[in-house]
DNA sequence: ACATGTTGAAAATGGTCGTTGTCAACAGCG
DNA sequence: CGCTGTTGACAACGACCATTTTCAACATGT
């Protein structure tokens, strides 16, 4: 530790100045730890042997992040985003209505688990053995999110039923994930369009299960409504992350 | 280590012979493994601690078990049991309907979780975190077995459908796991029977779903028919353990 | 060229865990 | 009683891992 008084004298390196090599290492451990994480798992993974594939060595691992674990949150923090992204660009073109919004979503995940498993197994897999946060089965991605909304969208008076729509989402969550951990384990032998519609059977029966009951209860019954736009991201954090 | 030559002059300890005294011994860990899995987690739970909880010192632990996986294994398999033995108890005396026999199974299972909430956290989500096997996710319990048996009963021609009822079954399950596991990290605010109609309008919608599109599909409509009878445990092992 | 920032390689530290061993006190049993 | 199995408390060893520190070699720019 040196003293905090000089200025500490910083200095370009091979034409980049310190920030951008901070930067550039920082980059170089999340690939590695992405590629770590998502093929040995978190616990198979060691700092040396992130280190090693990011050919740095373990004093720029503590230079970036505080710990294996922080590591970890980093690569699933950009992995959910690179992910929510997707999502939203293909809600984007899907048509507005009940049938093909879940599709469209499910669609966009399942086919980027595919072609990058890695991704799969930190969001699905790796991220319920970290010690992340106790929450990670709860709905908390934007995935979880969306469902929500669509349920609460679609039928505002569930709660006039005595159903809670969190619940629900988080059941529907719970079977996306489950369906799409064992295609993920089974290594993506069937095709994407197949496990969309086996995800897709569980947002559809209970659409139609809601609407009945709706029907026979109380208000105003509302057929087949358009469901409401996706529009912005609307982050409510839903529950606290559990301050390491 | 002794030569395996003389007969190791066993004798009785307070009554109680050799093999006796190690069943004891096991029996402790055993609990004290539950308590400690069950509260404080498994990456938390160190041997010393364990056998501390036992009254026991580690020399024992590995008399009964090859290290702490082994014995987090048969926690997991007692556990597992006893939850088996109560939902197949709560079955025989279920109405034979569809609408019953997912709420009998349910009200079994949320209430022992509720009872022994160190039940619900060792087989809902320690059981991830533990190397126990990469298939945790994958429907390999007894609730797993008979949903997919229900759903086969209920609808045997799903096939013709392209439907795959180990995928419906699978999912069906991690709807109910999310929303039990949601429930735990809550601390079982809510009634159980409020938990089970949540997690069951997820069977009756698919049932529900299930059987519209049987009844426009090629084969004869089969509407509300009862379902067949849990039989004997029918175990077919759909994944083998991973080794080790 | 010189002082200093910067890097790579690797050693040092500290902790946990699995595993084995020591030793004194105690219990069964001839 | 006295021999030996048995127990409990705990030390000791080696291995592994995360995390910190050292050190010599190199790059910079003045």
């Amino acid at each position: 530790m040196h003293d905090s008084e000089s200025p500490p004298g910083r200095r370009k390196f091979r034409g980049v100045d310190p920030d951008q090599r901070v930067a550039q290492r920082r980059e170089q451990l999340l690939h590695a730890g992405l590629e770590a994480f998502g093929t040995r798992g978190f616990q198979a993974s060691g700092v040396r042997e992130i280190c090693a594939e990011a050919k740095l060595t373990e004093r720029y691992f503590y230079e970036s992040f505080k710990n294996r674990e922080a590591l970890f949150i980093a690569v699933h923090e950009r992995a959910a985003k690179q992910i929510e992204v997707l999502m939203v660009e293909a809600l984007a073109i899907a048509p507005r209505n009940a049938r093909e919004i879940p599709r469209a979503a499910l669609r966009a995940i399942l086919g980027t688990y595919r072609d990058d498993p890695r991704l799969a197994r930190v969001l699905m897999i790796e991220v319920l053995r970290a010690n992340v946060n106790d929450t990670a089965f709860v709905a908390s991605d934007a995935f979880a999110q969306l469902i929500e909304q669509m349920t609460l969208s679609l039928y505002p008076n569930l709660t006039a039923l005595g159903i809670d729509a969190g619940l629900i989402a988080n059941g529907l969550y719970g079977s996306t994930i489950y369906i799409a951990v064992r295609w993920t384990l089974d290594g993506f032998k069937e095709p994407v369009e197949q496990i969309v519609e086996h995800c897709a059977v569980f947002y559809d029966s209970m659409m139609h299960e809601l609407a009945q009951r709706e029907s026979v209860a109380p208000p105003p019954p509302t057929p087949p409504a358009p469901v409401a736009a996706v529009s912005e991201k609307r982050r409510m954090p839903r529950r606290k992350q559990s301050a390491r």
